[in-house]
DNA sequence: CCGCAAATTTACAACGTTTTAAATTGGCAC
DNA sequence: GTGCCAATTTAAAACGTTGTAAATTTGCGG
């Protein structure tokens, strides 16, 4: 016993009474045992002995040991956080909401965090992907709206980031997403128009650029072309356009020679749109007309059930998307690692 | 040479080849400074010549270095980030979301970062925010829909956790909160309705555990008292009532004696409905009956002009409750970090 | 009861930052 | 040049965790 003496601090309480929150070295000196040995008890390592591994699970349970995320963080090079991109198109109706509720709950009971990355930028921000790939901010994201060669899914490709889409992209690298089968929504939406007798029947189209716009221009023009009915699709009219536009637009369409008398509104604003401007012309719903739509919440259709629906859950889609990216994190493959959701043709019970 | 021989491993870049991320020691290296030297630079301490104060500064942003959160945390036992308790019932018509947007621009240029904890219980959801304080998990706090005697706002008072209310309490402890004045909505809703010449008012009430109950009753009440008007308030409905329920209400209620031909409608999903039920049955809007109806996005009035709207600028909220927490984090106190939101009765421009 | 491998536990060093206290430098009066 | 104070820079420790490598204990055949 010559030169080093422990510096006759072995307090057990006092790391606690500094800051109240217990530590790896409170449970060491409460059991006796080395940090190290506890922090490896707790990780459930296969070399400590059972007896051991479950006395220092107790300790913890009853001290309410909780690991400190940032130190695990500085040492691990792991973040144990998620990041959504929030896209300023998803203001409203609850899409933003809906699926952070979604991935909220994949990520329930794991060590991961959701974070959100707003979207100052106009058009694909491609800077708040850079910022958190480069400065290490998440362990995966999470975005929507694609576009077919999203600059941002290529960035994260390059660097090899987990990420998980809200819609696919054209890439031959494939890559995690999970996605609304538009085509079928909108081959099921324009049959059901079609059964109903309409004559011509319209859609009003999300943005050229998403990759989206493709599948349900194509599901659309797949029921005409097998029926053989009329159509046409507004060119200066899209999904993203304000309510009173879409309004006025059908509106003025429905004085012109030749009006649509079917319409797919794949979104819940436009419909509601679509039959404030018909009735403004004194138009009902179910009578000269019929409506189907997209609906993402209950709102539609309790308030105007003559609207016919066909479901997107996004909370499903929310869920989903974190449970793959927490797969893609974890280092699986990516071959099953996408899902294409079927409409639902009925409300899910929750 | 005997036992320890220093790995002879002085190579400035190597720290920057294994993640590729500059630190602090990188710049140590660049400028031939002490690290403690380039932190204390960084942090514009007094006691640094302003010569190596500027030269750091400009190796700092040549090589993009950004200070590792992690370590700072640990250190510091600052988090830098903020937490916003998600409410399910925000989920639809992006009331979270746009608080969100708001927040987020607060928060835009500082250190701080935003992470979302949702709600999972019900009711209001203390747990969540006791796991905050006790991990500290966040330096601030941000959520909505209080009651005036708050468990949540209660705890944080208690803990002296920092954290902003949308909504006030009744608490004689003073607390930061940003509140829409919903005294002077429901009296102006209903001061409108009157000077139509609406017979008999009515309108769509919170439920009556949130505080703001209080104020928009009060608010009502204090028009129609002036006014010597007819009322009456629903009792089973609140303006969380899914929409199919207030809609079947208001078709029920149209059709039996002296029904009301005034609405105030707190809320964009109650005002639809309450268009749906009346059109049901044949009455039209600005004909037979009136609608004011509060608007926190642009959505219903382009929907349909003719209800008369008043605003709410969650957006503004959000950026409000934002500025405040930094404020109530930097210490400030607590006196002047109240916000009363005024009614708006044009749509702010963006 | 010795030796040796397997099982279990341990010390030590790191991750990148800030804080404390100490060391170095420079300026200036003597 | 010497001494001394202020200005500036520095080394070392710490925050709580985990990975590496080494130490200790245990079991068991001889």
């Amino acid at each position: 016993m010559s030169r080093i003496e422990k510096p006759a601090d072995s307090d057990p309480a006092r790391n606690v009474l500094r800051t109240g929150k217990p530590t790896l070295k409170t449970i060491a000196e409460m059991t006796g045992l080395a940090v190290t040995t506890v922090s490896r008890a707790l990780g459930n390592a296969p070399q400590i002995s059972e007896t051991t591994r479950r006395r220092v699970h107790e300790v913890a349970a009853e001290i309410g040991y909780l690991p400190d995320r940032a130190a695990q963080r500085l040492k691990t090079g792991r973040t144990n956080v998620v990041s959504v991109l929030l896209d300023p198109h998803e203001e409203i109706l609850g899409f933003g909401t809906s699926i952070m509720h979604g991935l909220a709950r994949a990520l329930q009971g794991t060590a991961y965090h959701l974070i959100v990355t707003p979207n100052f930028l106009d058009g694909s921000n491609v800077d708040a992907v850079n910022y958190i790939i480069r400065n290490g901010m998440a362990d995966g994201l999470i975005f929507s709206r694609t576009e077919p060669f999203d600059p941002r899914v290529r960035l994260l490709l390059e660097n090899g980031f987990p990420f998980v889409t809200h819609g696919r992209t054209e890439f031959s690298t494939p890559h995690a997403f999970v996605d609304y089968d538009n085509f079928a929504f909108a081959y099921a939406a324009t049959r059901r128009l079609i059964v109903k007798g309409r004559r011509k029947v319209t859609i009003i189209l999300p943005p050229r650029r998403l990759t989206f716009y493709q599948h349900m221009l194509h599901g659309f023009m797949t029921a005409v072309r097998e029926a053989g009915v009329a159509y046409e699709i507004p060119e200066a009219l899209d999904l993203d356009s304000p309510a009173d536009m879409i309004r006025d637009y059908v509106r003025r369409r429905s004085a012109e020679p030749d009006p649509p008398d079917g319409f797919a509104c794949p979104g819940e604003v436009s419909a509601l749109a679509t039959i404030t401007g018909m009735s403004d012309r004194g138009l009902s719903l179910g009578g000269e007309y019929d409506i189907v739509a997209k609906q993402t919440s209950r709102l539609l259709s309790q308030i105007q059930p003559k609207v016919e629906t066909i479901y997107e859950d996004l909370t499903a889609a929310g869920e989903a998307m974190g449970r793959l990216l927490l797969k893609r994190i974890g280092g699986e493959p990516i071959e099953d690692l996408s899902i294409l959701q079927s409409p639902q043709f009925s409300f899910p019970t929750p």
